[in-house]
DNA sequence: GATGTGACCAATGTACAATATAGTCACTTA
DNA sequence: TAAGTGACTATATTGTACATTGGTCACATC
């Protein structure tokens, strides 16, 4: 355990470089405009003018590049739903922010880029770590909403808290995944209201 | 409305005939061995000693006849959850066992006949007739359920039941849609139990 | 040592002709 | 009239020669 200091797999090359900035700013560019696959790294390496195996200095391979960004994205989606939860102060609406405001940023990011969101895909079916991180977000802000609505006597304690955490992450669980959530737009209607509704029935003490 | 008596897609040809069987059981031993893609309409007629041109007097189309096939699996799958239904007589457990029936039942389809597994994900797919009546068992089965356990006092009153319906077939939904089943392996073990769980504490009264 | 590259390879993708397939229809036979 | 078919077409699918692409490496320059 003494050598793991940095995160699970070290960047390849000078962390902090003009450079990496310019791929990443590139990548996000073309990945947008023509999609993952159809970018190629030549094609990167051209617009910012250098040598496709100078890329290779920095990201030790295109899917790295690809988590970059994906990584970018879902974080922007977990900005917004952190922010829709502190928004409030009820743990009760607080589940629901989260589920509408995590249903709502998917979508948005589906369908203004659409690109970027078959990355987040490719990211959820080939797990990545970009999307294993998504998850663990998930997680742990429905721990965080759990615990404070247990504290202030509005939610249920008998429950194991590990398990009432699992089975809510289990129901928002389509809604959080693109790959699931291709798949769930006949519900993202309602999903959002009944299903936040039926937790917090199965929450109250 | 007077003209609806039989089915919304009437079948081709004679329905109680001997030729319907045929290829019915020549199509069930196909799919199965080689998979629905790569049976052809020939093949068929060939097993059974007609011409390709005669099949379609009893099909309207290739995928009809996988509907069928399709639609006796399910029904199959819809025989093993309704039994496992009724082989208990409190509402809470019937649910229980509604759930872990119908993920059991699915997942060993996909295991023992892969092939006809994948008929039925073109089925969700592409949203064929036996794939809705599939959801629509369900729904109902749901519907039953909570009726019955809201008679005997078991499940709460307040909320209005075809919402509460609504919500538990959104739960159950990734485990029903073998399209999407496909996508939850990892948390087949557990979510039966826990996502049955999490329903009853929200219907307690 | 840091910055940067052309040449190279295995594997994957593409274009297009050749083949196979779903589905129809006019027709035969009993 | 019911049972049954060969020949036909338009659309998929496949095989294959060829081009791209991801990725590496030895090497050059500052």
């Amino acid at each position: 355990m003494s050598t793991a200091i940095t995160s699970p797999v070290p960047p390849r090359g000078p962390v902090d470089h003009d450079v990496r900035d310019q791929i990443v700013a590139a990548a996000t560019k073309h990945f947008s405009q023509y999609g993952y696959e159809k970018t190629t790294v030549s094609d990167l390496a051209k617009t910012i003018g250098f040598s496709k195996a100078y890329i290779y200095k920095f990201f030790e391979s295109k899917q790295a590049i690809g988590e970059m960004i994906c990584s970018n994205c879902l974080r922007e989606i977990e900005a917004e739903v952190a922010a829709a939860v502190s928004a409030v102060d009820r743990p009760p609406e607080k589940l629901r922010r989260m589920f509408k405001a995590i249903v709502e940023a998917s979508l948005r990011l589906f369908f203004r880029d659409r690109k970027l969101y078959e990355i987040a895909i490719s990211s959820a079916t080939e797990r990545w770590r970009s999307a294993i991180a998504h998850e663990e977000f998930v997680r742990q802000l429905i721990l965080e909403v759990l615990k404070q609505g247990r504290d202030s006597g509005e939610f249920e304690r008998k429950t194991p808290i590990d398990e009432t955490a699992a089975a809510i992450y289990l129901v928002m669980h389509p809604y959080i995944n693109p790959l699931l959530l291709r798949h769930s737009f006949d519900h993202t209607d309602e999903a959002p209201a009944l299903l936040s509704g039926l937790v917090l029935r199965s929450l109250s003490p």
